[in-house]
DNA sequence: GAATTTATATATTGATTTGATATATGAAAG
DNA sequence: CTTTCATATATCAAATCAATATATAAATTC
């Protein structure tokens, strides 16, 4: 699934302009599994537009640029449609996060301790934010999306929160094992 | 965090070549939460050994091309502590299923079961390949990490498995509600 | 036993995508 | 009164991906 046919998804909830689109994926509903930005996004719907699958109407405003409204044609619909009928490829994570506490041995106690709190809090703010929400008239597919979201900044939150204390003294005692005290005795 | 970093990181486990290293992020323990390809690893491994963070071991081999096998150098050990003493940049999950599920209302309901299906089956099939994995000698930032990953893998199984039949049958009746039935009776 | 696939191993290339920035303006904040 | 923020378009260098080329041996399938 490239950035065009990610458009043309974010064009079936209406008509919009690449900034909005580009919205829809740093605020918006698609925020939380998805990611495109401006260099993809405006070359996309340069495409889309030769390709007949989207039309433009300008919207003239007094001093800001001319506002460029994007929407789907009939080709673009059916070309979605057809889209969302292939197999879609795997989910992909990336975590620096999670690289830094997979060594987490090599870092000192305070900045792991810090990376940890701020881990954790983020995805206590997720939860937050997302329950936080508002559900009415929000159609079914979408609302699995978000009970999915939340169900997964739960488990997060919970698992940082539970395994804190275990995992900070673990990682201590395990430094403490590899890099032993030379201690006065051990001058012998 | 680019990909010379996490070459980097990857060298802290010990030597390896081009080629390992990818595998640590196809199959290996990295396969969960980051992923780089040969065309960002092998420019990084050029540009580290430049800069003297890495040397190389060229081993003969019949037949084969010659394996290059990268170590890290003290130096590389330095900057890649470093490294882990910034802040990471926010976890980034980017899920074509999703996108397809927000969109089930586009989707026919034979279609959707399958995608439905098939992505339960997927996490189904991760948490059984970790529950799998022996923890010993696995020090407790990598097991950490582990956990953090079964977590989430069991979480999401388990919404799925809990949400089936509801959505399927929500996602149906928006369908129904949205495009109703000309009856005979309507034509009046 | 021949043919194909899989694994080892390096490397490149075209296409895509990112992250940052340039341009322009108005409003809000400090 | 200066800076930051929001609207809005767009581009560009650098990074990255996905696929492929090359070479060989082992394993598997037909």
């Amino acid at each position: 699934m490239d950035v065009k046919t990610l458009c043309l998804g974010v064009l079936t909830l209406g008509p919009a302009s690449g900034y909005e689109i580009r919205k829809q994926f740093e605020e918006g509903p698609f925020a939380h599994f998805y990611d495109a930005s401006y260099g993809s996004i405006y070359p996309a719907l340069g495409r889309l537009l030769e390709d007949g699958l989207v039309s433009v109407t300008e919207l003239a405003q007094d001093g800001k640029p001319d506002k460029k409204v994007y929407r789907l044609t009939d080709q673009g619909h059916a070309r979605f449609s057809a889209a969302l009928a292939e197999t879609p490829a795997a989910d992909k994570i990336r975590s620096e996060n999670l690289v830094h506490l997979f060594f987490a041995e090599l870092m000192t106690a305070e900045d792991l301790a810090k990376l940890y709190d701020g881990y954790h809090h983020y995805y206590r703010n997720m939860v937050t934010q997302m329950e936080g929400l508002d559900p009415t008239g929000i159609p079914p597919g979408r609302m699995f999306v978000r009970g999915m979201g939340l169900t997964f900044y739960k488990a997060m939150s919970e698992y940082l929160a539970d395994n804190r204390e275990r995992v900070l003294a673990e990682v201590a005692d395990a430094k403490r094992a590899a890099t032993p005290q030379p201690t006065p005795e051990a001058a012998e």
